[in-house]
Order: structure tokens, then sequence, then C-alpha cells
DNA sequence: GCTAATTTGTTCGTATGTATA
DNA sequence: CTATACATACGAACAAATTAG
């Protein structure tokens, strides 16, 4: 070992390495084979391969077996604005994309303490559960899942499935017009459902915005939590 | 192998049944020693490595070296409001927190392209840069960098250092009054340099706030990069 | 307070599988 | 078809941090 080496692990020091060279130049598109890193590093080809798991989690490589590794370029994002009239439909219209949503499943649940409280309903009320995904041009969006209160939609799920719009399946229901009263956004990593539906790598993130939409009297129709691939997506807020 | 092996590599079925051991109560905070995984699931510690891996970076477990695999109970968040009148020492003292924020650095640049068109002046005009950190409680909440027009705002870096607050800085300037125009939203990996700062591990993410501050004429006064922790952070819309 | 045992982290070696060029 | 390059999986040894006694 060498004197500068002061409690550093090997695949540190290698990683520290090879962000420089991307930093300087030096690398530009495609990283050398491990095997010929390991040697030019003189390391195992295993500590290469450490340094490179932990740029690539970071986002900076991603590597393609049988091909090489390659220094990420960042994507253009597509912006969602979230405010009061936030509907998917006219969001994603407005960058010149064809959205269309698809109803992942459906199912009966009853209300927890969590969902209670967002939903103004009791404890073990009966909910609608739908999952939907959003896709536009053919490149997966959001993955969301809605809890509706089942006594008052009863055909929410029917209403969604035929005509492919919350909107339209609230309006069935004598909902003309919702807004949303709270959204609530943090990120997380993808789990292995969500990154399967948004088409994703496993260590991906998501944007997860949890809202409440209500109608025009305050009443909650909708509790909603949705997953946005934070690659491809930013939430914009305008007031 | 056996028959029901398609096609799923080792760790992956590891990495499952470490899963479904957590959902269904099976192991409730501490998992096994990694020898004893490895034995009980018949394959190399390597192995059953990869899988708790792959668990960590999905944020459910978390590993400390002397110690143990814990499973991680997910943390309670801290609120942020983002609104037009977003401020950061307003936001956390309505939640009992004693805010401080604290120059990391500051330094003179030229504006690029994008700085140029958020803050309406021309590609190359004198900026000012100010890195804050926000701290409550002696927890990092988030790390922000900030851009200011040199010509307009020649002492808003000693006006910070000397009040702490980018407010009454803008005050000495004569800006009684500015709301936040448009917030764009989204995260990522942290980089090592916010990681130091926020005291997070490497791996984990920020939600990043993309905002400009405009004055009572509508004039940008401020470009805003605000990198939160994701585990310990929410922001919050509210209409 | 010190030592030994435990447990995770790093590093090497080796072999084989699988996708791509 | 062959060579290349990343992925998985085994084994072995030691380092470093923590805990138990």
């Amino acid at each position: 070992m060498n004197e500068a080496d002061e409690g550093v692990t090997r695949w540190r020091r290698v990683a520290d390495r090879i962000r420089a060279a991307i930093a300087d130049g030096t690398v530009r598109e495609q990283l050398p084979p491990e095997t010929e890193l390991a040697e030019r590093y003189a390391v195992n080809r295993h500590t290469v391969r450490r340094a490179i798991q932990s740029l690539a989690a970071e986002g900076l490589l991603r590597s393609e077996r049988g091909r090489g590794t390659f220094v990420n370029a960042p994507a253009p994002r597509l912006s969602y604005p979230v405010g009061p009239r936030t509907r998917f439909s006219e969001n994603v219209t407005a960058q010149g994309r064809r959205p269309s949503g698809r109803l992942i499943r459906s199912e009966s649940v009853r209300a927890d303490k969590a969902l209670a409280d967002m939903l103004d309903c009791a404890v073990g009320a009966a909910l609608f559960r739908l999952d939907k995904l959003s896709v536009a041009n053919g490149l997966p969006l959001s993955v969301s899942t809605g809890y509706f209160p089942a006594d008052r939609f009863p055909n929410i799920v029917r209403g969604y499935a035929e005509t492919g719009s919350v909107t339209e399946a609230l309006k069935l229901h004598g909902v003309m017009d919702y807004r949303r009263q709270e959204t609530r956004i943090t990120a997380e990593r993808v789990n292995p459902v969500d990154a399967e539906h948004l088409e994703l790598p496993l260590d991906s993130i998501v944007l997860v915005s949890a809202a409440i939409d209500v109608d025009a009297d305050g009443r909650p129709v909708q509790a909603l939590r949705t997953r946005f691939p934070a690659e491809r997506m930013e939430l914009i807020i305008r007031p």
C-alpha cells in the first residue's frame, strides 16, 4: 500500500479515480472493460466491480451485460404540474404526448386508520382500491393507487374501466367537479412491482405524491398515492 | 438446482424469502447473521450479502458493521410547505423546531445559459452563489444553493452572513418582499458533498426543489436549488 | 478496562453463465 | 461460431467494529 491510503478502501479509491476520469474528460462515453480497469488500478476485478456498482448507484454509470459500462447522460425530464386542478390527461397532452391510463387491478379493501383520516370516514369502512398505470407515447409515466369510499361510489371501478378516466367515473356518481386539497411529496426507492410497471431498473428512485381530492363541498372523494419515475419526471408547482 | 428455479438468480430468491419473512413477522427487528442465513438458505455468504444489499438499497434493511442487519422502521417525516410564501424559518418553527441557517460557502460566478434564463439576465452576467445548510434541533434539513444577480445585490453575502436570513439580506437591498414564482421538484441520489453536510449515507435519496423567487414587480431575485433528505422530509403543497 | 467471540466489510481467487459484438 | 464483457456464485482469508464475558 501507498502512504496516501489512509483508511480509505480500495474500491472507494478506484471509484474516485473513475469519477475523476469522467470529470476531466478522459472517459467520455464508455468505460474500459472491467478486466482492463482491474489491471490498470492493480486490483482484483471484484474491486473494480464494487467501485462501478457504487457509481452506478449514484446514477453516474450504467452497466450493460455483454456490452460494457457507460457514462449516463442526464435525461431531460417531463414536467408534471401539481395544483388544485391536477388531472393527468390535461397535464401531459399539453406537452405533445398522447396519454393513456390502464387499470392494473382493483379490489375491495377496508379503511385503516390512515385512510380513514384522509377520506374522513370510519376505520373499517368499505373502500375501492384502483391501481392505474399512466403511459404517454409508450413510456410509463406513473403508477397510482386511488382509494374511493365504496358507499358513495359503488360503480367507480366499472366507470373507470369503461371511460378510462377518474374524472368521468366520478361524474357518473354525480361529482361534476373536484379539486386537489393537499399534496405531499417525497421520494423513495422503487419497489419491484412498481419497477416492473414503470419499466425501471430495480435501484431506481420514484417521486411519491400523496394527495386528497375533494368535491365542491369539500368532501373527500379520493385518496391518491402516485409514484413517478424520478429520472423521467419532475413535478412543477406554479401558484 | 430445483425445478421451480426458472431463470431467477439465487440472490434474488434469497432476497424474496427475507422480504417475506419480514412481511409475515417472522423477522421483526434484527436479521440472523449472514453466516446463519447462508446456511439456512444453502447458499454462499456472498449470495446472502448480495440479497441483503438489494433490500438495503430499497431502504428495507440497514446493515451495521459488527452489530448486525436490521429492519428499517419507516421514519416520520418533517413536512415542508411549498408555496408562494415559502420561507425556511417560518416553515419549521411551526413544527416546534428551532431552525438555523449556516453559510457553507459563497463565491462569484458567471451566469450560464440555464441561470441566465431563470434570472432573466445575460449569459456571463456576474452572480453571487450562496451555499447554505439548514439545521433544526441539530438535524440537517436541507442544503441549498442560491444565485443572486451581483449588480443588484452587491452585499448579499455579507448581509446573509450578518443576519443569517436571505429575507433580511434582500431587505438591505430594498427588496421588502418576494414570492416564489415557480417550483420544480424531482429526486436523485445524493452526491458525496451533500451527503457529508446532510449527515446522510452515500446511497441516500434527496428531494431536489428548483425554485425562482421574484420581487413585487415580478423581477427574479434568486434562483434556488435545495436538496432535502427524502428520508427525513416531505414537501407539502396546499393551494 | 481488557480479551475473546461475534458480525459485517473488504479483497483476493476461481469458475461458470449469459448477452452482445 | 467465437471472442468479448458483464453477471452470478462458490471458496478462503483477513480487517474492523461491536458486544459479551
